[in-house]
DNA sequence: AGATGAAATGTTAACGTGAACAAAAAAAGC
DNA sequence: GCTTTTTTTGTTCACGTTAACATTTCATCT
């Protein structure tokens, strides 16, 4: 392996010298630089970051968390994530990516390994790791859930505005009966959307009702199970508002399975608007999440955080919006 | 942050007592090794990796590429072949996602920064960074596609096979005008598949109609648009074969777009068995392919040849499978 | 021309760890 | 008890890079 010793020696030059020319150091003179850098390419030269890591004190290193990868993260949530992160991140930082379930415990996870840290977080579950980070003075971007903790970078969508807007479209349609299929317990995106259901029909003078509430999972086959339970009720609704698209897809499926029809039975309402809802039958209408837009901006922050600037810590609300399709009828 | 220095002069012994007894040296003596790792884990230390990887030469770091993370690669193939490699990966590798097309050029690509590479590789374009990895003499094993270059490490899906069976399938429920929409150009996948389709007609006797023939990118709106191709056909066929599910959706689509039904009027299979492929309306009868299986493999592959066992390059195959549901009809 | 100062380059040490070699301590053999 | 061997610990250096400080080179001013 090629060092820049190895071409210093060429060059006729010390180390130093070589190492200020790399780093475009104005120290340097034009001449000296360019023959160095004619060497360094001409061998191919490239630098051993370890090294430079440990005398710099950086590593070099984006950490991109996830409350876990194998469960609960519908793959294009996963997929949107890292794109956008992917997006702003330059070529001379990695990326690491992991699920913190994989994680007996964060003693690895450390200023000598981590540049900086976003997490894509979606439970309560995530705090200690949170703790952890920011005990170990990690730049740190929370995206996707909203952390009280003052002093903490964080970034979301507002999916209670989104959820009521889902509900009140229902309503609109001159739904009354409306159930809720929610999400996973204790991820925060499932109490936001249910309290956005809540405020929705409140708002509409319509009484909450226990048995119109569902838990479901985030996957298709809970949304499939929790509608069969709707399907059972003496009195079923006229309309669900799925707390994502993969459970209203699993939710549909249960209505056709039981020879009724979306939307002329019962209307659907997503959450998310993956790539997929515009290509159910029926389209479904669905609350567009901006997921990737979210990476990209906690992307941004957290190498702005790194580069040692002083960012007040704020929270950022990335708006969603209702994309209306054909899942939804109205109810005369 | 605590060195083994720190620990070394609290313990009244030298750091490399320290560094020995940490990495659970047969040197020293349980009473000393007991004290260290004791005030070890009272400091709260954890190692430094940079320094650790500059003097052992190695990164413990494992690359998992892709050929494009934004483009061609469905989300639950990236995120079932994520999982398969997190799934070995020990918590003391760092993994490293990245697209291809994120480099400009491949120098930073190097033994200092990766100590095995992963490549689910989906297109010949990867080629040159193959080589590239090969030549820096990094431990490679390739993924999901078929590398002829002797002395790599290959693991792949008969993806030929796969089709074939798929074609077979539609042939013996008595279709004769059986259409292809093709993948990606240039991808192996995209090939392969053809050659499925291609021998299964020739073999029970069916001459290949080039117009028959329709170019997709495994998007669901190149399904849609490929489709509606076939459609505007004088003879439309009675069945087509997706060269991945989600073209298969979007081709169903394009189907009910113009007042037809699947299985009924046009028969439908698809490939990959993506986790909706069997939400669909109607159900999808595809080719189910074991990535994650795929990757699982790779992983331990790579890690295997990293701790240096000298594997003789070979290629692995793991079996496809034909899933069968309701998207294709007999004909009669 | 010599002193002065600025610009360019060189020397040395440091980052935290592991490894080769050296030394001390303990155990074994007589 | 003293040598010899074995076990355990210590010293020193190396990894490739940057940074502080030292030195040389060169232009400028009187």
């Amino acid at each position: 392996m090629v060092t820049i010793k190895d071409i210093a020696k060429l060059a006729n030059v010390s180390h130093t010298t070589v190492s200020r020319a790399l780093n475009n150091s104005p120290l340097i003179k034009e001449p000296t630089k360019r023959k160095i850098l004619e060497i360094a390419s001409q061998l191919n030269y490239s630098p051993n970051y370890n090294a430079k890591s440990l005398v710099m004190q950086k590593s070099h290193t984006i950490g991109l968390f996830f409350t876990s990868i194998s469960t609960g993260t519908s793959p294009s949530f996963f997929v949107d994530s890292l794109k956008g992160v992917n997006r702003v991140i330059s070529q001379d930082y990695n990326l690491f990516v992991r699920g913190l379930d994989d994680y007996d415990d964060y003693s690895s996870i450390n200023q000598q390994r981590f540049d900086g840290i976003i997490l894509m977080s979606q439970s309560v579950h995530d705090n200690p790791f949170i703790y952890h980070v920011l005990q170990k003075e990690i730049p740190l971007v929370v995206l996707n859930r909203d952390i009280e903790e003052a002093g903490i970078m964080n970034i979301l969508s507002n999916d209670t505005d989104g959820a009521r807007k889902a509900v009140e479209h229902l309503v609109e349609n001159g739904h009354r009966k409306i159930a809720i299929i929610e999400g996973i317990k204790g991820f925060k995106s499932t109490q936001m959307r249910l309290e956005g259901y809540q405020e929705a029909l409140t708002a509409s003078g319509i009484p909450l009702q226990s048995d119109y509430r569902i838990r479901g999972n985030y996957d298709m086959e809970s949304g499939y199970a929790g509608m069969e339970k709707l399907l059972s009720l003496k009195e079923p609704p006229t309309a669900v508002f799925c707390s994502n698209d993969d459970m209203a897809i699993g939710a549909m499926n249960a209505i056709f399975a039981n020879g009724l029809k979306v939307p002329e039975d019962i209307s659907i309402v997503g959450f998310d608007d993956i790539g997929f809802s515009q290509y159910t039958t029926p389209r479904l209408t669905t609350v567009k999440r901006p997921v990737e837009k979210i990476s990209v901006l906690g992307a941004e922050t957290v190498l702005s955080l790194v580069i040692g600037n002083k960012e007040i810590p704020k929270k950022i609300f990335a708006q969603t919006e209702l994309v209306v399709r054909d899942s939804v009828a109205k109810r005369i």
